[in-house]
DNA sequence: CCCCCTGTGTGCGTTTTCGCACACACAAAC
DNA sequence: GTTTGTGTGTGCGAAAACGCACACAGGGGG
């Protein structure tokens, strides 16, 4: 028997809320909540998945360890998606590690579960495979960003992807954190956030950055963010974005 | 009816050589060669795609055009895939450009019956599904790529994949060309290409590229090459490094 | 045969980011 | 209230790429 609350919570995921009521239900059957603390790894670079997992309100990233150690984000994944789709692929597993990004919670699933719900075909399987693609933009969107735009530019979109994922101005993130996820260095990062502080847009304070002026923010951002943001509103039909939605 | 020949033609292409028999015959039914010139455009950004094409010798080059008209490439179909995963993933089109990188031919299927077949299930579907996920790793490591490594481990990289889906050493491509798959200078390949020559790896001559030495051309690139082709082996059955294959 | 076009070589100064070294600063712990 | 750690500010020189300018070179077409 799920309880009557998992329904409400699921729904705070975009993709479970937009099944049709009769698909919702029956997902929902094989769906537990879980937390997550900052830090914790889902996955680790080639693991076998046990369970894939419908953010609800923490975000995880998609992280490529190199083999001296340094590291760059591919993605990042919150409420607008699912972990996990080498599940579903056929893969079983990437050559990512997956971090929480942001503590919070999310809906688990079993991979047997998600499998066999996939193999039916349908709504499911067809709202899986469209996710699958807007992710493919993402990462689409950050080789190209990594290759064309300064660092303040990504800082940009790194806060606005955090921000649209989350009900709060303020980002608990050092900057060592997300000097790991642009693969930048971490004085690199003070200095842009310096800036964007200089001109209003953000608040710096030890550990946690406040979002200000959103659409400030938007304005600094290069292109990128918005190709993501458009593709994600017409494959999934709503954008993710705080400002789109 | 299909020529005899079809059938040996399109067996050059991975993809469609590793399918069982009798679904071969049946797709090879919807297949109709085709060759391209160098430079021709086979999707425009946000083009619906009326065809996807099954490449035999050609390479088809995915990319990104900024507002500012600034490109780099996210990802490169050749042998070993197909161009047009959007279509089966249910977004119908992309954000990217696909123009032909080296000259030669291909097979094309209408965009209806790849739809059709597709939503059949079965080994065609799961085939196109786990290449697909080859092709995110792929484009994942252009990303880790283009944030973490030099311009001259990027051309090796850039090279290799390019070897790997060409019967010939003689890559004919112009400096100005890799630069912009790339999204660096031109004077900045011209460098690194010198170097890779200096070091008798490759000859640069007007307009071509030859490949002298391959191993130490695999000696001298950046994880990110191995990671991929360890991804294509172990989703696709086989390599598609002329190394592992 | 010479011209012209395209592709390549080279040489600047400039900008961005890196790598390292440290000083400072806030917050919780003792 | 002092200590201890983690997070942030700052200042170099070095390295990698950039933008621009232009010289040269090969090869096909007039």
């Amino acid at each position: 028997m799920v309880p009557a609350d998992h329904s409400q919570v699921a729904k705070k995921n975009y993709l479970l809320a937009s099944l049709p009521d009769k698909e919702f239900e029956r997902i929902l059957t094989h769906l537990s909540p879980v937390s997550f603390d900052l830090g914790k790894v889902l996955y680790e670079s080639g693991d076998r998945l046990d369970y894939v997992y419908f953010p609800t309100t923490t975000i995880i990233s998609l992280l490529y360890i190199m083999e001296n150690g340094a590291t760059a984000e591919i993605g990042v994944v919150g409420n607008d998606g699912i972990l996990g789709i080498a599940l579903f692929m056929g893969g079983d597993t990437t050559p990512n590690r997956a971090v929480i990004q942001s503590a919070g919670s999310a809906m688990k699933m079993k991979a047997a579960d998600l499998k066999a719900e996939f193999t039916l075909g349908g709504v499911f399987h067809n709202l899986l495979l469209r996710y699958t693609q807007a992710l493919i933009t993402q990462i689409s969107q950050t080789a190209v960003c990594n290759r064309l735009h300064s660092l303040e530019q990504q800082l940009c979109r790194w806060l606005l992807l955090s921000h649209d994922r989350l009900d709060s101005d303020k980002l608990v993130m050092t900057h060592d954190l997300i000097s790991n996820m642009l693969g930048v260095r971490r004085e690199g990062v003070t200095l842009a956030a310096q800036k964007l502080g200089t001109r209003g847009l953000i608040k710096n304070v030890r550990g946690t950055i406040t979002v200000l002026d959103r659409q400030g923010l938007e304005n600094a951002v290069c292109e990128c963010y918005s190709v993501v943001n458009a593709e994600y509103n017409r494959l999934l039909g709503r954008g993710i974005s705080r400002t789109f939605a």
